[in-house]
DNA sequence: GTCTATAAGAAGATAGAC
DNA sequence: GTCTATCTTCTTATAGAC
């Protein structure tokens, strides 16, 4: 990796921390700035605006999602294992959930707001994830229509556990979630080899 | 009312309406001045700083939650049918969950991030919902320990479904969601009976 | 590539006239 | 009570030296 691809990455490393840990539109170039100790204009040099910044951030964050959700798919052989997988990155996340909620709620909830295009390019972050879902439900023998109901909702469940975990500082709400969803799948598993 | 009063509930009002659709963070005074007709100082006349301002827009939404409550209580002579109501709410106010998100819900994910306490009084919102949800389990039989989970859970649900409608701009989860949770409803009501 | 300097605007909050 | 005018700070973005 070349300098300029080494602070390149540096500074899209800093906008992601900050944009998850205060929000896009109350992180500033100067707080990036702090962080990485690059000047202004260095930043401006690879990212001529905030918006591109915010682009580069949800590009990276969406090649995070694939790479994981494939080394779920390999590491795991049956939809049952894959699905108990997710639910349980709810617990293996949760200091973070609890603290600054879900990186892709909470963006995709705040730029909801702006009515803008920014909003689509992080809501493909939710897309990944249903789409894995869906594929999930369908290997174990649900309708194509039906799998996608059920990745929403199960997208749905984690989406509330995480809010009200934030809000409450708590992580007793994500516990009961992840067994919920835990024994969906116990369900859904049952289903499939009766 | 007072002209004094008057003008105070137009702000309060015109920033109630502001914070919901574009955000705390992003609302400006100079947009409730664009909205009312008032001047800069004039608001500033009534409310010293923006944070003053957020109190009173969070009062008052407190005070609306507490009428509806007690209006629901009247209203309504069993839990299930209670519960039942809150879980239809999620339908009738479906358009604006759609297009800006849960009044609550957004709010509290966007103050949470700054770590103030602005926060915490955002979350009083969610207080007066969990406590009468927990209510109402109680009085459907619940120990107070299951029923301060049970509406957690609930409580949770509906925030997970309108965050995903207000991404996707669609209606299938929370249609999906106000079913589950009327079907739960259904559940707790026959379990009490026998 | 990286920096300093600065423009240009928007934000919240204040002062004082009417 | 309501207004205009201003202060101060912060933000994004640009220009240009090294």
């Amino acid at each position: 990796m070349s300098k300029g691809d080494q602070t390149r990455q540096r500074i899209i490393d800093a906008a992601d921390d900050l944009f998850y840990q205060k929000g896009f539109n109350q992180s500033a170039v100067s707080d990036i700035v702090g962080v990485t100790g690059l000047s202004k204009g260095n930043i401006t040099y690879y990212f001529s605006s905030k918006d591109d910044l915010l682009k580069a951030v949800i590009d990276q964050r969406k090649k995070n999602i694939q790479a994981l959700l494939e080394s779920w798919n390999e590491t795991f052989s049956t939809p049952t294992e894959r699905l108990t997988r997710f639910a349980e990155m709810l617990l293996i996340e949760k200091n973070q959930l609890i603290q600054y909620g879900c990186p892709m709620g909470s963006l995709i909830s705040e730029l909801g707001k702006s009515n803008s295009s920014k909003a689509s390019e992080a809501r493909a972050m939710f897309d990944l994830f249903i789409d894995w879902l869906a594929d999930q439900f369908s290997e174990a023998g649900c309708t194509r229509k039906q799998s996608k109901q059920m990745a929403l909702r199960f997208l749905s469940q984690a989406q509330g556990a995480s809010l009200l975990a934030h809000a409450y500082g708590d992580d007793e709400v994500i516990r009961r979630t992840v067994q919920d969803l835990k024994d969906w799948c116990i369900t859904l598993s049952k289903e499939t080899s009766s």
